[in-house]
DNA sequence: GCAGAAGATATTTTCGAAAATATGTCCTAT
DNA sequence: ATAGGACATATTTTCGAAAATATCTTCTGC
């Protein structure tokens, strides 16, 4: 158990309660927390400094996310990651990133463009900034979930960005798991730059079947790294 | 606050949480609690027999599935009825009952077809033995619920199950509201019929497009008889 | 030697009290 | 009369102890 140890509290919200979940989810995205490694609450409640009822709460706000399993009377482990797990959420982020984007491009107007070219600009300026490997820096993942945020944000519909931004989440915990073994980041630069230039451009078509690959290839990509960390085939 | 007194408790899990979860989830659904309301611990207590700690964790749970919506140091309430939401969810119900389908209509063999036969089967026997009003009786409503179910068994994706059946409780909840004021229900055994032949036929293109009307069409219901009742317009 | 019971230990789950926060009421000064 | 502050009340949030349940260990009988 090396999570995130007793930071100042409050930071992400009013009550002690959402607080902790943020900074269990933030634990169990980046896999301090490990997939499948047991929740003992003795150990969270040292490591987190709450109570039982507390750290009860967070858990059961976390496993409706998908990133904690709980077992009745056996309490809860952090949910494991399993190869038909990872397809199941990219396929099901390919579903909802094409409606929104196609949403997106229907509905959205000047702010939207403006939105879109200057989270990539920005994203451009970070990339040149950096050396070699930018998807480990905070800073680039930021503007990148920017990024992808702007080019999708008017989609009006609070269901699907609930579902979008669970399922980012768990997919991007399998992101982390590769990226240990990831020998260089293939060069996103183009891709985005398209993708872009495809939405500005109002082709639903083609901007959605660059998004479709851009999605796809980034869980090849864990498949290929972190293949054996996946248990089940 | 007229919930569901004590009953018989452990009913659905092994846990109280767990239990009291699927009541308050039931009483949302049915409308004996009425959207808006707040959900003070002092009557849940009364209502429920359960402690401060054990209700938490159940309105935190539902909170996540959309039926109570939560204000930090301010409690907990049911969350309100909108024209927007009933769109929101409708539409989103839409994309994915599709998607399943057409995977269900790729994937299902043998069993997936009599699955779908005989569930409809059993379906019309039961609307052919009740009299007029089916969609209140419980029977009915389990029978129908388990033919749309078999319509998508195989979809292959518990992501996507998941979500779908947060948002058929979602659905269900504003089918509810409007069943007070609905005249007659319309006859749905044609398109049941015949949503079933296209599934069986293996005609994708078909099945989806009458399972859009379908689901779209329940829904404009609700908005004819009971949007007097949804806040927002 | 091994299955199964009985007891001991570890862990989760539930409770009600205490602390923290919000809401309502009354009083005062302008 | 009314805005603002101070107190009182209502409500939520958090805690640590107690109860319930599961897991591990040991012992007995075959």
């Amino acid at each position: 158990m090396t999570a995130s140890a007793v930071k100042s509290r409050k930071e992400f919200g009013k009550t002690l309660a959402v607080d902790i979940t943020h900074r269990l989810r933030q634990d169990i995205v980046a896999c301090r927390l490990k997939p499948g490694e047991p929740l003992k609450f003795d150990a969270l409640k040292l490591a987190f400094g709450a109570s039982f009822t507390t750290l009860r709460e967070a858990l059961t706000s976390l496993t409706a996310d998908g990133l904690v399993v709980a077992e009745e009377q056996r309490g809860f482990r952090v949910a494991p990651v399993t190869s038909d797990d990872l397809i199941d959420i990219t396929q099901t982020r390919i579903l909802i990133e094409i409606e929104l984007l196609s949403r997106s491009i229907a509905n959205g107007g000047d702010d939207w463009e403006i939105a879109v070219m200057s989270t990539l600009h920005r994203l451009g300026r970070i990339e040149e900034r950096l050396p070699g490997n930018h998807v480990e820096n905070p800073e680039w993942q930021i503007a990148h979930r920017q990024f992808h945020e702007a080019l999708v944000s008017c989609g009006r519909s609070p269901t699907l960005f609930g579902i979008r931004a669970s399922l980012f989440e768990r997919a991007e915990r399998y992101r982390n798991l590769s990226a240990m073994f990831r020998p260089q980041p293939r060069d996103k630069v183009g891709e985005h730059r398209a993708i872009m230039q495809a939405a500005i451009a109002r082709d639903t078509a083609l901007a959605t079947s660059l998004i479709d690959r851009h999605i796809r290839s980034t869980s090849d990509n864990v498949v290929k790294y972190a293949s054996h960390l996946l248990t089940e085939s």
